[in-house]
RNA sequence: GGCCAGGUAGCUCAGUUGGUAGAGCAGGGGACUGAAAAUCCCCGUGUCGGCAGUUCGAUUCUGUCCCUGGCCA
């Protein structure tokens, strides 16, 4: 561990583990300024079926990179690396500690390794590219794909307009093919010693029954009457990276009168599920990292005992 | 109690003119570079309700029992 870097940790985990709270409690232990790392906690005015912290808890403690965008402006991992470096070069700054919660696993890659030096999206590449495939079909641009970038289009899978769009738009944007930057590496590495933290339940099946408690208390909550109120906006298109999210997407369907309301409670809780098995996904695939399990009532506890003796070995000052 | 219809994958069901079975959904695994709560890829053995009979062979036919639903008492 090199010590001349300053210390950051992650609390990583799936949605509904509990980071949330663990974060909280651990502010009262150290020197710790929460930074989010959620693509939905971004938006305004989506509260409830975010599971945003309640305004109580983020009196107590205060979270980073929340409520920074309106839903009709999209947000990106590389709005987020940017951000975050920011902010905990902000709070660095002040001799205190990042403490960066969430689950959206690709931000935290993003963070901690970097992003080719690509350029953004492009909307009106993008809309051309759709247009272009709703006449054509995708598989002929997968097929255009294949004559600019073989490499790209042999890892794309012919099935993925996502991937397949992104990489024509950069081609299209530099003449480069993306396969180019991707080789060229990453930005650099992140300046800080890192502590990296999984939170999960052990057993699936928990998390599961989490995911559809949490998904019942939201409803009560109101969540059908928050999706009501951003669509009355009318300007809040259903492709909005915003509007797809968990939840909102089937809450949507179900004020559309596409499904009826118990229709809508499964789907989205099987979306939620799901959301849940693909970032369990990455956290496996996460290296250098400690796993605590949820379940474990003593784990704000040992999560505590475990910082302090790693804040020890890095001789780091508090 | 009688009659009828069912009992096959976690669920809903298909099917086998007798050669031990397959869809959808759910679920699981994986990929992931400016939409990522997104977008994609891969994965189907289960006493075919129990027992017995016929048969070279029964999930399939027969008998019987059990269970579920409907109708009649």
């Amino acid at each position: 561990m090199n010590t001349r870097l300053p210390p950051a940790v992650f609390l990583m985990g799936p949605t509904a583990s509990g980071k949330t709270e663990v974060a909280a409690e651990l502010l009262a232990h150290f020197p710790f300024d929460i930074i989010s790392v959620d693509s939905a906690l971004v938006y305004r005015g989506m509260d409830i079926g975010t599971a945003k912290p309640e305004a109580a808890l983020l009196a107590r403690a205060p979270h980073r990179l929340l409520d920074i965008r309106d839903p009709g402006e999209p947000y990106s991992a590389a709005d987020f690396r940017e951000d975050a470096l920011r902010e905990m070069a902000d709070i660095t700054g002040q001799g205190r500690i990042p403490l960066l919660v969430g689950g959206t696993l690709l931000y935290f890659r993003a963070l901690e390794r970097g992003l080719s030096a690509m350029p953004p999206a492009d909307p009106a590449v993008r809309a051309r590219l759709e247009h272009e495939a709703g006449e054509a079909g995708w598989a002929a641009l997968h097929a255009r794909l294949a004559t600019v970038d073989p490499q790209a289009a042999a890892r794309i899978h012919a099935n993925d307009p996502q991937r397949i769009q992104r990489a024509l738009e950069v081609f299209e944007l530099t003449g480069r093919p993306i396969s180019d930057f991707h080789e060229k590496g990453r930005t650099v590495a992140l300046p800080y010693q890192l502590i990296k933290l999984v939170l999960a339940p052990a057993d699936r099946e928990v998390l599961q029954t989490r995911i559809e408690a949490r998904f019942r208390a939201m409803l009560d909550a109101g969540f059908v009457d928050e999706v009501r109120a951003l669509c009355r906006r009318g300007d809040l298109d259903a492709g909005l990276p915003a509007m797809r999210a968990v939840g909102y997407r089937q809450v949507r369907a179900f004020l559309d009168g596409s499904t009826d309301y118990d229709d809508m409670v499964r789907q989205a809780v099987i979306a939620t599920r799901r959301y849940a098995k693909r970032q369990l996904t990455w956290l496996r695939n996460e290296t250098g990292t400690t796993w605590f399990d949820t379940e474990n009532p003593a784990v704000p506890t040992e999560i505590r005992h475990y910082l302090q003796r790693r804040f020890r070995q890095g001789k780091i000052i508090m």
